[in-house]
DNA sequence: CTCGATGCAAATGCTTTGCAGAAAA
DNA sequence: TTTTCTGCAAAGCATTTGCATCGAG
């Protein structure tokens, strides 16, 4: 079985991104009535500013550095928050957890994982895009969403091992 | 949430296809010491002669029309047996539940599932198939697999749904 | 004050496993 | 006879939930 760390060579949003997504959030939570505590603040700074594609484990373990008392069932809590608020997207690479990244306005891409390392790299085809459309349309469905992983071994990993 | 059925308008395979699966199957069992019972044989001839997206229950349900003592355990295990041999897929469709389909050699699709009904099509589409390779080659990786689903509202329940 | 949020532990749902008895080879 | 297989129940795991308590508004 392989191994997805969630790790990649990302980095995180720029500060003007980071203020939209609170700002989205704020305003998320305002109009359902949510309170913002300390604990949501705490789970959702750490995500915007984190990079890549993190389990909830991965999460705690980072959200736990700056408050070591913060529950699991919060983080999964939060996290079922900013999917649902569409500031984040819930990823499965296969390997039986849930994973996370910032859903940014107007961006889209799907994935290409090392079955080896787990690296994750993100990539964006148009074409592909296009002809997705094609196909729905000729089998008279309306597209919503789509996941498209490839999966191989990458460069790295392919030296390694020869 | 959506209820994925894994019934689909698909038929099962011909003969002379069963008679393949069914050589290959008994291939595989020699090669690795495993052993013809007839609760393997019910599992395997039923699912060979299903068409479509089967989830483990829907195939013990399926078992259970022939041979009412079999459990669920065996059908699990069936299935990895299929699956490690080559000849089952195993599919996750976002319903929680893992589905089955026949593996045909040189064959290959891809899905298109409707959020509604949970009617599944499969696709095939040799530009994305190039696209792919095109797309890990450029990022230095060696292509082994790929997951492409099409999430989306089917012409059915949209004609409902008006 | 009120009602939503938290943290813990228990519950859930799918899948896997240990084990004693059954049955292939 | 030996080794694998089966069926059951128990265990595993990621995730969700009930509930008493806490704290934001």
């Amino acid at each position: 079985m392989s191994t997805v760390t969630g790790q990649d060579s990302e980095n995180g949003v720029d500060d003007a991104t980071l203020d939209e997504l609170n700002e989205k959030l704020d305003s998320y939570m305002d109009r359902n009535g949510l309170r913002s505590t300390s604990q949501r603040r705490t789970v959702t700074d750490v995500f915007f500013r984190s990079s890549g594609h993190l389990s909830i484990e991965e999460l705690l373990g980072l959200v736990r550095e700056r408050d070591p008392k913060i529950g699991y069932a919060t983080v999964y809590r939060t996290l079922k928050l900013l999917k649902d608020s569409g500031l984040a997207y819930e990823r499965h690479f296969g390997d039986g957890v849930s994973r996370y990244e910032i859903a940014v306005e107007d961006e889209h891409h799907d994935h290409l994982i090392c079955l080896e390392c787990g690296t994750i790299v993100e990539f964006e085809n148009e074409k592909i895009e296009a002809l997705q459309d094609e196909i729905a349309a000729r089998h008279g469905f309306k597209l919503k969403r789509h996941i498209h992983e490839l999966y191989g071994i990458c460069g790295d990993c392919r030296k390694r091992a020869s």
